[in-house]
DNA sequence: GTGAAAGCGCTAACAT
DNA sequence: ATGTTAGCGCTTTCAC
């Protein structure tokens, strides 16, 4: 493996001399730099972004750490999408994205800090964490830059990517309002998730505004699980015959909703109208499709990337950024024929 | 941030006894060893990792070359299964991934060999690079150990994981033989895949062993793309209406297919039967549901891991690992009633 | 059982 | 414009 010792060998200067023609620096003559990029390609010489790290304490590399990257997790492209949006967003500038692995039983004997420092990461990204996560009070505490997705939290060193879910879930409602609906239920997340708070905050927004009734009873949670969501929905609409409509907090979860219909022997939307949250790949594939706020998780995660880069490589102002949803109106909610 | 060299002083030993200590070496007294843990534990001490490496020449770290990880990769999970699989993987090895951006524009000025060796990883897996592309030369070229997913090359440091693609389509052409038909089409991905070619491969004997008409006519490619395969069937239920079933070398391009048939004022199953391959998530939600043959993605990332790892840890003998596939039977080729 | 010293490949003062 | 020197934090001979 050649190195630029090597190389100063072969050209006859020394190792600064090479490290500053290589790096670009003005002050080597153009002869010389050129007969050291000669030497350097005919070596064919790799630079060793390690030994460049150990010195610069500066790796250009990002830890990530994200939930579901398991097994189980596979079922939503969630995930996936928002992977794509930072791939792309350190590729372009030049940074190298490390996974860490927190679904090892091992992992959790390690503390946050030590994982990204022991990678000597530049700064973090973190997704998927529940609010009550030992490490999110870590992140906090530590210097590490980190930038986190959907967790509103800003510090001197912590930074934040999300969308407005109170906005996102009102406007979800309202639409469901306009199309004649009274009774509307609400399944959830789960309560260690920001973007659930939120979502029933812009619900129960929604339905003040138009001095709806609200009932507690009309209100369960699925924890974004499909099977769950089914299961609460089936008990809701059994609880409640009143309800002529479900907002669910994830499309995941309006799928199960919308089996839990097919089950009680009502139809959608005729009987009962259902809209989700996030507009994965499902939702315009079901039967009835789905009428959804669309959430872009590519650019989430592209402008998560771009703020951690901004916080590193700048003295960023605004550590936070908050991404446009977008109602998207499909069967599942089509006005009843009255 | 504390290093070994602080533990020492405090501790009052060399920093060669504590990097022994640390690194649990034998040779060094019981209460010595119990002094710098504590020390180290309680300065707070995290190891650098890229000290160690540029010293061991070993990083712990293996490179992933994956595509599809742009803003079209998103639709399908495909991808982002095997990324749980070989992250699941690593993580129980230890390893970190690090994410090697192919889809920059910048990234193609440097050769395959230059972005590993910068990188100092470990070794590299690979995923989704077709068999024209001019990385794969210098995969085989280069002595980085590689492990290639679904492209069948071994050499003395590439190994590689598949499927048994040729008996996959084999299964789903017989199945849909043994719903009685006869004239089957082929919507394939294209000609450089390798799972194309034994895919098709896999059609062809199906056909041959129960001497059933085989027509070029009847075979066209998809690219893997949804809407070039809808284009596709629409061309060859056109030209070819004694086509009875077509099976397809994707799911997405099946969904396409079967999109097709409902433009023609045909139905699925009853008019022409559709089979898929990979099983992804879409399959079973499609109306009708999507008979296909499912491939365990997250296993393939695993056993690629797994395989890379073993490869670098011991030396291996066997390369390569192929992996089951199974027929999954639903509604899209019910037996057409008599 | 422990320490001194060398060195991994690179960058960065500080000379000249 | 170029070279000398030191050092990043760690592991590893080799001595004692």
């Amino acid at each position: 493996m050649t190195t630029i010792k090597d190389i100063a060998r072969v050209a006859g200067v020394s190792v600064t001399t090479v490290s500053r023609a290589l790096n670009g620096y003005s002050d080597v003559s153009k002869q010389t730099r050129q007969r050291i990029l000669d030497v350097a390609k005919e070596l064919n010489y790799s630079p060793n972004t390690v030994a460049r790290s150990l010195v610069m304490k500066k790796s250009k590399t990002i830890g990530l750490l994200v939930s579901n990257m398991n097994r189980e997790g596979v079922k939503d492209n969630f995930t996936f999408e928002i992977l794509c949006g930072l791939n792309q967003a350190s590729a372009d500038a030049e940074y190298d994205l490390v996974l860490f692995s927190t679904t090892s039983s091992k992992q959790r004997e390690k503390t946050y800090t030590q994982l990204c420092r022991e990678r000597r990461v530049d700064g973090v990204i973190i997704q998927g964490i529940k609010t009550d996560d030992p490490y999110l009070e870590e992140v906090l505490q530590s210097d590490i830059p980190c930038v986190l997705i959907d967790i509103p939290i800003e510090s001197n060193t912590v930074g934040y990517v999300t969308t407005d879910n109170v906005r996102g879930a009102k406007i979800a409602v309202l639409h469901l309002i306009e199309q004649g609906h009274k009774n509307i239920g609400l399944i959830n997340g789960h309560s260690k998730a920001d973007v659930s708070t939120r979502r029933l905050q812009g619900y129960v927004e929604a339905l003040e505004e138009n001095n709806l009734r609200l009932k507690t009873g009309w209100i369960k949670n699925g924890q974004f699980a499909e099977h769950l969501a089914e299961a609460a929905a089936l008990e809701l609409l059994t609880e409640h015959p009143e309800l002529t409509a479900i907002f669910c907090a994830s499309d995941l979860m309006a799928l199960g909703a919308m089996k839990a219909v097919g089950k009680l022997g009502k139809r959608v939307p005729e009987d009962v109208a259902i809209i989700g949250y996030d507009d994965i790949l499902l939702a315009s594939y079901v039967s009835p499709t789905l009428s959804t706020i669309r959430q872009d998780k590519y650019r989430l995660g592209y402008e998560a990337a771009m703020l951690l880069i901004n916080m590193l490589e700048n003295q960023l102002e605004s550590k936070a950024k908050i991404i446009d949803t977008e109602l998207i109106i499909r069967e599942s909610t089509k006005k009843a024929t009255k």
